[in-house]
DNA sequence: CTGCGGTCGACTGTCGACAATACCGCGGTG
DNA sequence: CACCGCGGTATTGTCGACAGTCGACCGCAG
């Protein structure tokens, strides 16, 4: 028996997890005010770990509090999407260096499933999480705990942005879609090959062409 | 009269920097159990802002909660060191590269004072202080928030490492005293000349020099 | 009709209390 | 002498309560 799942029971945990959800889902939408009491009634418990999911969520910035400490949903603008591509474009090109040096097999599996699972989504809300997984694979891959931890913030401000703008993000994975595998598979391959150097500016050429794309369409 | 400063009133985050401050002074050693009983008592107030505080903490890195919930300093090894420092050639390149693309004024005043004192400092407690400032500077001066919310991790995890090896640390800074200044320098001119790309790879380099005279000193 | 003041309600920050649980040391037992 | 069980103690997770504060709403005066 492998010992124990050791997993802190608390009740913050889940809340803040299910609240996540929520956001992500739609269900509390940009600017919405996310009340202590209102939370706790609805989910039948007391303000006290509804308090500290909150806080929980205000470090990876699925919440943000304002001066008089209500907490909502924070509504992501056109800065903020390019100011989150900014922070992916230090991050990942480091972890794909990383995960080309570390080369962990287990990793590949992962990574070549969701290469599949991307060539054969059907939706766009599919390719889109798909996307986002294939990097979160990546980072998993690098090794390194800060960097995902790190990775952790990013991910989240993504689902965010991903909700709050589904139907352009729709609209630019229908378009991008093959480029995107294909970039993906590139980076795939030459990760496994353990080549860093290269690994690491097709991480970086992959979201710089976002960024380029980006201000053509009308986010916001 | 410029109005308010409309600083969000909250005993916890008075207690959370007031704990990190603790910490990184050596108050609370490696390994120290933080228990909540203990800390509200210490600061004459209840449980509930002193919890608040150490999930907060928690996000930043200073304190661990093992599984039972009971939090403690981590203390960190080598391999904690390195991944500290990936994660630093990470954030720090690009944060560079945007700092030398943004320009502000404002923030050059801040780097330059900071050179100034270096060049002054004292003690070898005084330069890692002003060493760690200077790369807030510049990420700072970067201008972007999330990059900044990533940094402040980063930066607690250092404050750690300095008050946990401080001997060590010591002898380095002594030891690398004037090549730090002179890349300091070095980045600081290029920053301010505007040029992205050697502004990253000075950062880039600063950094890896660090990874390289790293080993040779018996960390742990 | 419009502007102002007062009152009501809601929410946050903080507190003390309680149950559950795990640790520590002690005494009893083989 | 070593081992096991047991009670005391300390700590966490959660709860309900209370004060302070701010916004909203309503009535009233001009």
């Amino acid at each position: 028996m492998p010992l124990t799942p050791l997993r802190r029971v608390n009740l913050a945990h889940d809340i803040s997890a299910q609240l996540s959800q929520a956001i992500v889902a739609g269900d509390f939408p940009a600017g919405a005010v996310l009340s202590e009491p209102m939370l706790a009634k609805r989910l039948g418990v007391s303000r006290a770990p509804v308090r500290e999911a909150l806080i929980e969520l205000e470090t990876r910035g699925m919440v943000e509090f304002d001066e008089r400490g209500r907490s909502r949903v924070p509504s992501l603008t056109h800065d903020d999407l390019v100011d989150i591509l900014g922070i992916r474009i230090a991050l990942e090109p480091r972890a794909a260096s990383l995960a080309a040096r570390r080369a962990d097999p287990l990793a590949f599996i992962d990574l070549e499933r969701n290469l599949d699972a991307m060539r054969g989504a059907r939706t766009p809300t599919e390719l889109a999480r798909l996307d986002t997984a294939f990097h979160s694979g990546i980072v998993r891959a690098s090794g390194s705990r800060r960097l995902h931890l790190c990775w952790n913030v990013v991910e989240h401000q993504v689902d965010l942005w991903l909700a709050q703008m589904q139907s352009r993000v729709d609209a630019l994975c229908h378009q991008l879609r093959d480029t995107t595998v294909a970039a993906h598979a590139a980076m795939f391959e030459t990760i496994r090959s353990g080549d860093p150097l290269r690994a690491e500016d097709l991480a970086r050429k992959h979201l710089t062409d976002w960024l380029d794309v980006l201000p053509g369409a009308p986010v916001v």
